[in-house]
DNA sequence: CTGTTAGGTTGCGATATGCAACTAACTACC
DNA sequence: GGTAGTTAGTTGCATATCGCAACCTAACAG
């Protein structure tokens, strides 16, 4: 009895998730300390004592998602040449690539009332705050959910629904 | 005796991270299935059995993130009319603005080698492609982590680098 | 040489996860 | 209207992960 007759939704969304990026992305940094991680590292955490003291984070806890965000070539440990005791966690070209991601939960949250931050993120340049990250067709227009399709590689449209009504 | 002293900046973040949203949408969205569920919704999934389906997660741990995002006002829990043993979940209007923040993720993935998607997201009243989301300024030129800056609600500069070198 | 700091590792109890089986409503069929 | 099947869970149990505290080693500082 093939259940797929009657959800092709269903087999659609399971072949798109065979090439998805998102579970790999999501085993890398989708759990709450690794997040965290990120956000300590994009304000300028450095050493491990900096993210255990600045995040609360158990030691091994905090050992193994250092580890396993430079297996996953998020971070970079290098030795700190002024103190050969100490570690440098900096984050890699991959690693700054998350700024939208996490910058764009910070404003969902701002947004949604989990809190208002104190200081904000601006332009280095004129100081000016940086605006609140959307999703924009090809000429800059915002669009929302609805607005939104998928298409084949080759612009053929799929079964896949964008969360259809 | 104020450890503060040597380490300003990490003081600053302990500051900053006291009202800062993300720990609390972490904690709403910061998991491995939280993720996940939250794409199937964008794609249209909406059932209990077609998460469970689609995603290959176990009953017990579907249940209780549904029952968590609901509770976090990110999905809607109603009866199908057509069926009174079906519940439908459905993304609310807070849900759908977690769209950037799963789009980002995804365009992250792809770009760093987590497998290339079939399908891509559409505009879909011309059907070309989304842009790449990004940190824009004010005036919509796009910016790096090096052109940021934290500053105070009043315009300040604060002692919060930004993943300084 | 002594004390301290940085970056871990180890042991152990608490918590979360995954699988399979069970239940309670409801629907569809005959 | 009785029976089978579907939907959305819950429960029990084995395993994996987590967090805390303590311990360890190498590198400083005096």
């Amino acid at each position: 009895m093939p259940a797929d007759q009657s959800t092709p939704h269903i087999s659609a969304f399971r072949k798109a998730a065979l090439t998805c990026p998102i579970p790999p992305a999501v085993e890398l940094i989708g759990e709450k300390w690794a997040f965290l991680i990120l956000r300590g590292a994009l304000n300028g955490l450095r050493h491990f004592e900096e993210f255990q003291a600045g995040l609360g984070i158990a030691r091994n806890i905090l050992s193994d998602r250092l580890g396993k965000m430079v297996a996953g070539g998020i971070l970079q440990r290098d030795a700190d040449p002024s103190d050969r005791r100490k570690v440098v966690y900096s984050l890699t070209a991959k690693g700054e690539g998350l700024l939208t991601v996490v910058l764009a939960l910070r404003q969902w949250g701002e947004e949604w009332g989990h809190g208002a931050p104190g200081v904000i993120l601006a332009d280095g340049r004129d100081g000016r705050p940086v605006r609140k990250i959307c999703v924009q067709a090809h000429d800059g227009r915002p669009l929302r959910l609805h607005d939104l399709k998928w298409v084949d590689r080759d612009g053929a449209s799929t079964a896949l629904p964008t969360a259809a009504e």
